[in-house]
DNA sequence: AACACTGTCAACCGCGCATTG
DNA sequence: GCAATGCGCGGTTGACAGTGT
C-alpha cells in the first residue's frame, strides 16, 4: 500500500462498491455544482470518497448520456477501426462512440479482442494453417490461369481459322493484367513465398526470436476472423 | 453437488500533463 | 522558473456470475 492510500485510510476514506446513497449524493452534487472540483466533492457533500473515485464514478457510471447495454455490430466496427488507427488510446476513441466510456471500451477490447497469446506450438500449428491456405489460394490462382490461358489459346486458333488467306494475321495483343499475374506466378521468390509453407511439418516449433514476425502474422491471420487479437502489436 | 475455470466489469493505481500560486 | 495541486488517461486488479467438468 503506498503512502496516499495510507493516508486515505488513516482519513477515513471509503473504497470499493459505490452505495446508492455515495451515488445519490454525487449526482446532486454534479447537478448543482456541475463537472469538476472533484476534489471539493468530499468537503461539500460529506462523501468519504477521493476525488478521484468521484469522478470515475461520475464518468463511468453516473453520467445521465450513457448508453446502458451491449456493443453494438456497428460499434464494435468503430472500435476496431479506431484501434487500429488510434492504437489503446481509449478516451479519443471513446469520443467517437457517444455514450460509451473510455473504461468500457477499454474491457470491451481485452474481452473480445485481445485473447491471450497461444502457446509456441499452438502459434506454429495456427502458422502452419495459414501457410497451407496461403497454398491452396496459389494453386487455385494459377489453376485458373491456366484455364484462362488455355481459352486464349482456343480463341486465337479460331481467330487464325477464321482469318486464313487474309494477307497478315492481327499480332495478339496480351491482356497487361494476365502479364502482371503470369509474372508474379512466374517469380521464383513469389513462388517460393508460397510453396515454402508446405514443408512446414504439423508439430513444427517456431524459432525462439519469432515475435515480430508472430506479430504481423497475427494481424493477417486475424483477417479470417478465426483467431486473433486484432492489430494491437507488441503488448505481451 | 462441488469445484475449477473463464468472462465481465467496476474500481483502483500510478504516471504524466496542465494549471495555479 | 518551480513546486504543489488537480485532472485525465491507460493499465491492472478483484469480485462476482456463468459455464464446464
Amino acid at each position: 500500500m503506498d503512502a496516499i492510500s495510507s493516508l486515505m485510510l488513516q482519513q477515513g476514506w471509503r473504497k470499493g462498491p459505490w452505495t446508492a446513497l455515495e451515488d445519490r449524493l454525487l449526482t446532486e452534487y454534479v447537478q448543482q455544482h456541475g463537472e469538476g472540483s472533484w476534489n471539493s466533492v468530499a468537503k461539500l457533500t460529506g462523501l468519504r470518497r477521493s476525488g478521484k473515485s468521484c469522478r470515475l464514478r461520475w464518468v463511468n457510471y453516473l453520467r445521465p448520456d450513457l448508453k446502458r447495454g451491449k456493443i453494438t455490430p456497428d460499434e464494435e466496427t468503430v472500435i476496431l477501426q479506431l484501434h487500429a488507427m488510434l492504437g489503446n488510446r481509449w478516451s479519443a476513441i471513446a469520443r467517437c462512440l457517444p455514450g460509451r466510456t473510455d473504461n468500457e471500451i477499454k474491457n470491451y477490447w481485452r474481452t473480445h479482442f485481445k485473447k491471450a497469446r497461444p502457446s509456441r506450438r499452438a502459434r506454429a500449428q495456427l502458422l502452419h494453417q495459414y501457410q497451407l491456405q496461403q497454398h491452396r489460394q496459389y494453386l487455385q490462382s494459377l489453376n485458373l490461369l491456366q484455364q484462362q490461358q488455355l481459352q486464349q489459346q482456343q480463341q486465337l486458333m479460331l481467330l487464325q481459322e477464321q482469318e486464313q488467306g487474309q494477307q497478315s494475321p492481327q499480332e495478339e495483343v496480351p491482356d497487361e493484367s494476365m502479364m502482371a499475374q503470369v509474372a508474379m506466378m512466374n517469380d521464383p521468390q513469389s513462388k517460393e513465398c508460397c510453396c515454402t509453407a508446405v514443408s512446414v511439418p504439423d508439430d513444427c516449433v517456431l524459432p525462439a526470436d519469432d515475435e515480430a514476425i508472430w506479430d504481423s502474422l497475427w494481424r493477417l491471420v486475424d483477417g479470417d476472423g478465426s483467431c486473433g487479437e486484432g492489430s494491437s502489436g507488441g503488448e505481451y
